[in-house]
DNA sequence: ATCGCTATTTGTCTGACTAATTATAGACGA
DNA sequence: TCGTCTATAATTAGTCAGACAAATAGCGAT
């Protein structure tokens, strides 16, 4: 039993890939997403640290820095004696970027994606509209650029999509609402998602790029309601869309 | 130089007052205050571990757990080399519990209050809706007890402020929308100060009762769109009490 | 039913070693 | 001579190990 780590072409491991770099991340990780898709339920008990640790192959101060990152994230909590249990899920930071991804990372209900889309559907139209009155000329650019991107890669690539996520994510930043930007890891998860869904079905169902270029306009003309108005309409579709595609995928095959 | 804590009546010592129980919370804790309140700036590097370490009073391990929870919030980032360094704001978990009672731990400013309060009133109204289409019978319950209560220690009691933050949030609850629940400890926040800045003016402009009830009301009556209508306007003339109370702190004297 | 004890578990400390990465100085080529 | 690329060194976070402290849940005695 060397010292360093001891990753080697050995014979069991567990964690493994989608490493996150640092090993307390790592382990962060594996556990954050094995307590978002329920295979520890709110309650359950995790075992110590020493035999978890040990269970890990990883020291106990890394183990235990996992666990701080978790209960950071609301995702378990630890106390002497009663040991460390997940916590309710009303206690989880559900539109921390992380906690997100850890749930993206196992197929997510159907649920939590509408509950996201309802939340775009409450934010994403207030935000246009603050946008129309508050953006300057520099995001406004950017939210050109991010458009006409999109439009050159199409929403197939994974460069197109990123696009699609700038322009919202530049619209949140021009609501110069810092707590409202804070959403946009949340709003864009929603977003790829959703774009993903519609991939799945080969016939992209609507080209949304018009319904992107109306929010645009509004916005350029500092039009708040018209903003408003154009991104209640392009949520809507998108929630649509994803709503089709879901039924589709859970209803009949092909 | 004994071992255990060293938290004496000796000489100098830090943290202390404010502690929050684990001494790896408590260290957090002070940072995180530190940071929001602009004692460290985005870009600013920290002291290396040992030397912050050494300066708090706490072993390395400790003062380790604590960079690890200020880094799930998003308020730092640490590389190799290069030392643990604030993130640009935007990075910050905003909404986050812990984060924002650091915030409120040093007077927030008159920005952050405003956006707050822009948050409310971009999700409260849409929360009524929703809640008047889908809470059940219980949640009914609560809400009325919540403004009972309220209406009994009136808001000059911490009891009738915490009642008018219970009715807040179970609206919330009652959206049966989790990402959108988990707002509520930030609507809760700008609750809570929006109550204690319209508190300091000794003359309180204007019973907020009678439009809870109208709140409540509309989503006991099932009316969503009444509903968000009673609620834009509580959330509307919370929003103007606080600009007007803030103005006359700053402005001039009484 | 209450109180006090004990065993368990997290919390903290120490100190050493590892690994990553920046920065520096040097070699090489234009 | 200047610029660029490359090895090397120095710094810092990351990991590990094992011991001891503190808190508390659960149990047994009263």
């Amino acid at each position: 039993m060397v010292k360093g780590k001891g990753s080697g072409a050995d014979g069991e491991f567990e964690r493994e890939e989608g490493f996150s770099g640092r090993i307390h991340g790592s382990i962060a990780r594996t556990l954050g997403i094995a307590i978002v898709s329920g295979q520890y339920a709110p309650g359950d008990v995790l075992n110590n640290e020493i035999d978890a640790s040990e269970k890990l192959h990883v020291s106990r101060s890394a183990y235990r820095e996992a666990i701080r990152i978790l209960a950071a994230k609301g995702l378990v909590e630890s106390r002497p004696k009663a040991g460390t249990r997940v916590s309710p899920r009303s206690r989880w930071s559900l539109l921390d970027p992380e906690v997100l991804a850890w749930f993206f990372e196992a197929e997510p209900s159907e649920a939590f994606l509408t509950s996201l889309h309802e939340l775009r559907m409450i934010v994403e139209p207030s935000a246009a509209a603050l946008a129309a009155e508050r953006r300057n000329d520099e995001q406004l650019e950017r939210m050109r650029a991010a458009l006409i991107q999109m439009q050159q890669h199409t929403l197939a690539t994974e460069a197109g999509r990123a696009a699609d996520r700038d322009f919202h994510d530049t619209v949140l930043e021009a609501t110069d609402n810092e707590p409202l930007r804070t959403l946009s890891s949340s709003i864009g998860a929603a977003v790829r998602w959703t774009t993903i869904f519609k991939q799945r079905d080969r016939e992209l169902a609507r080209d949304p790029i018009p319904d992107h270029w109306k929010v645009f306009d509004a916005i350029a003309a500092s039009r708040p309601d018209q903003a408003r108005q154009a991104m209640e309409r392009l949520v809507g579709l998108a929630q649509d869309d994803t709503r089709a595609a879901i039924a589709r995928r859970s209803g009949g095959a092909t």
